[in-house]
DNA sequence: CCCATAAAAGATATCCGTATCTTTTGTTGG
DNA sequence: CCAACAAAAGATACGGATATCTTTTATGGG
């Protein structure tokens, strides 16, 4: 039996947010990445990035085109995308309504012993994901005040 | 390819709390659980939460004596034992600290996109889980003031 | 029109968290 | 001391998240 642990998004919500991303700055420039560019770039491993894709896209986050010149965008870049309908896509439904506890039903009537003090910390997590977008994050990075991988790119 | 997940702590962290929770109450009442009980009182499933108490024996969050009137009990009920302590046996190491973007380095000197917002969310989580004791909760649930699972035990 | 290109889809593999069952070891009450 | 009891340990199973490879479908440039 052993511990071991990750973080508190899955894998397939972080490589959707950092493609996401990296979709939109190239967009931005008038390329349209294919998913080995992508995964190149925001260091994700190349086929599971393509099948991440393909769920997102399937979900309407982002469009594609098959074929020559073909890759992912954005049919309306401008059109805010936050990280928590992104969220609705690769995580769990009730992701934000979940018991810390693990009770299967806790609520302010029917509490589990840390109920209140974890709501606070939960909900502020939710705010914050639904505060955050694609476009939010791109702006940082071609600010130069964030990166997206450990080197820069563009 | 599937969506799916969880909630922000494991099911081995979650029954690990609930457990030390319980046995701290029976202690406080002259008994020592063993761990078909506990399970039947936290609503966990039996083999598995023999095991989860096996681990967080065996990093001395409890103790534990076989045979005849064995069972779990604290050696010192009344040292607080934080929800942290706890994590750091049942989750990854460095939970606390992983970039919420997914990158391998990420800090203020070379922050990814959500660095700054993501760490206040992270870190208040983190503050929460230090403030929260075993003991804290056991008297929540002794006061009547919260339950530890959908039925009143005790 | 057809071929090169690139995503979609399908099949399969691997790892880990979770779970169950069986055997062994240690303890204690009678 | 031994018989019943209870945790520890070992083996095995399973599902879901993650990952890889191959085949199919769609698109547009030449």
């Amino acid at each position: 039996m052993d511990k071991l642990r990750f973080a508190m998004l899955g894998k397939t919500t972080e490589y959707s947010i950092r493609a996401l991303v990296y979709i939109y700055l190239q967009n931005r420039v008038g390329a349209r990445p294919g998913f080995k560019e992508i995964a190149k770039n925001i260091d994700s491993p190349e086929e599971f990035t393509g099948k991440v894709l393909q769920l997102i896209a399937r979900a309407g986050l982002v469009s594609s085109l098959k074929g020559r010149g073909g890759g992912f965008f954005f049919d309306d870049p401008e059109k805010p995308l936050s990280l928590v309908e992104v969220m609705k896509v690769t995580e769990s439904q009730d992701f934000f309504h979940k018991c810390g506890f693990g009770l299967k039903s806790c609520d302010a009537d029917n509490p589990c012993p840390m109920h209140d003090e974890y709501a606070v910390v939960r909900d502020s997590f939710f705010d914050l994901m639904k505060r955050l977008t694609i476009q939010s994050l791109a702006t940082k990075i071609n600010q130069n005040k964030a990166v997206l991988n450990r080197l820069e790119i563009l």
